[in-house]
DNA sequence: AATATTTATTTGGGTTACCAAATTTTTAAA
DNA sequence: TTTAAAAATTTGGTAACCCAAATAAATATT
């Protein structure tokens, strides 16, 4: 699957700052071979950017489960913190961590953790509106993780790693309903769209 | 008691720095209220400098305690890490983190963790060349904490935490010999003098 | 194709964290 | 007290990270 592509604009915009700075950073990436800008001025990652990259991410989403399953964080709660716990240097710590973690797969997100040398095992996921039903299926991530949409998965109790069954779908409205342990919960497509599951 | 006196060499001795490039950062802080230079050129915290100062002790050590007790790393690999860690922003972090390790009251090293409010809980110590024969003593710091020492320590089996008795007391060259639950050890009065412990 | 709009790039500046070398002040020693 | 040494301070500079405004290049629109 192609991902968008990505400019000078796209990115100052992303990460608020100017062009201008984000042009002369780039440039300075580019010295270290880890971005290439190309002919259409599209800015890549290298293979080398892509692993550091991934090591990155790695830490960030170990960091995550570390704060969410020792520290009783909410899943919500923990991406400001991650920021700045993933630059801590040492990747033996990350690996000791991971280990004391339990290995976790993915984070409180349920977004798969990355291992040392920055390969994603992933899992075949759809979209709980399409999902087969009087099945049991795995709350595995999210397709927004907008604070609102996560507030609202926990007020009405549901969390990645759920396990749940959709008991009926809606033709009408394209809403479903699904049971968990305790409760029957009905969801709109667009919320339903937005939870990925596996069976 | 009075601690040595702090001046501008010095600091930038001990932070590997251009003394202009001290003077600057203290200046700096003293905008902050958080350092003083006295009549005498003595550099001070003040009482907000030293507040900080404890609250960044208190994360740098219970960051330390983490990595020992948790992730298994030995005393003396702890420190660069903990450098890091202790620059992490959120103090809600760390009142967590000394929750979930047990509200520590000292570090790996045997230094005290100063509380939210940077006091800290003194214990009545005594270095070990001067403390009673034939009493149970608990080894709780350390006055030298240099690799080598650490690493001497190490290797005889002496750690923070243990209880030894002083068995014998050498007149001659002040060595003392002393018993652990596995063995005997002898220690040079420089070792002695070294370590500190509570009856 | 000609014009308008968007993007990329350049230029000139500001701030911060550094440093080396020069100068001034303080302290210590002769 | 004059001198020598040490410490403090100033001065001038570099590199990193940022910005706003100007210009150039590319893309879209009419």
């Amino acid at each position: 699957m192609q991902v968008k592509k990505v400019n000078n604009i796209a990115l100052s915009k992303a990460l608020c700052l100017n062009p201008a700075t984000v042009l002369e950073m780039i440039r300075k990436l580019c010295l270290n071979k880890l971005t290439e800008i190309q002919p259409d001025k599209t800015i890549i990652l290298t293979e080398k950017g892509k692993k550091k990259a991934l090591q990155i991410i790695r830490k960030h989403r170990i960091w995550e489960v570390f704060l969410v399953n020792k520290l009783n964080y909410k899943w919500n709660e923990v991406h400001d913190m991650a920021e700045q716990l993933e630059h801590i240097e040492s990747n033996d710590l990350v690996k000791r961590l991971e280990a004391f973690l339990g290995f976790p797969s993915v984070d409180p997100h349920g977004d798969p953790i990355p291992d040392e040398n920055g390969k994603i095992k992933k899992v075949k996921t759809q979209s709980l509106d399409i999902a087969p039903m009087k099945k049991k299926l795995t709350i595995v991530s999210l397709g927004n993780s907008s604070n609102e949409f996560l507030k609202y998965l926990d007020k009405i109790g549901l969390a990645i790693g759920d396990t749940i069954e959709i008991s009926e779908m809606e033709d009408f409205d394209r809403s479903i309903t699904i049971r968990n342990k305790k409760n029957q919960i009905i969801l709109s497509n667009e919320a339903a769209s937005n939870i990925f599951v596996t069976m």
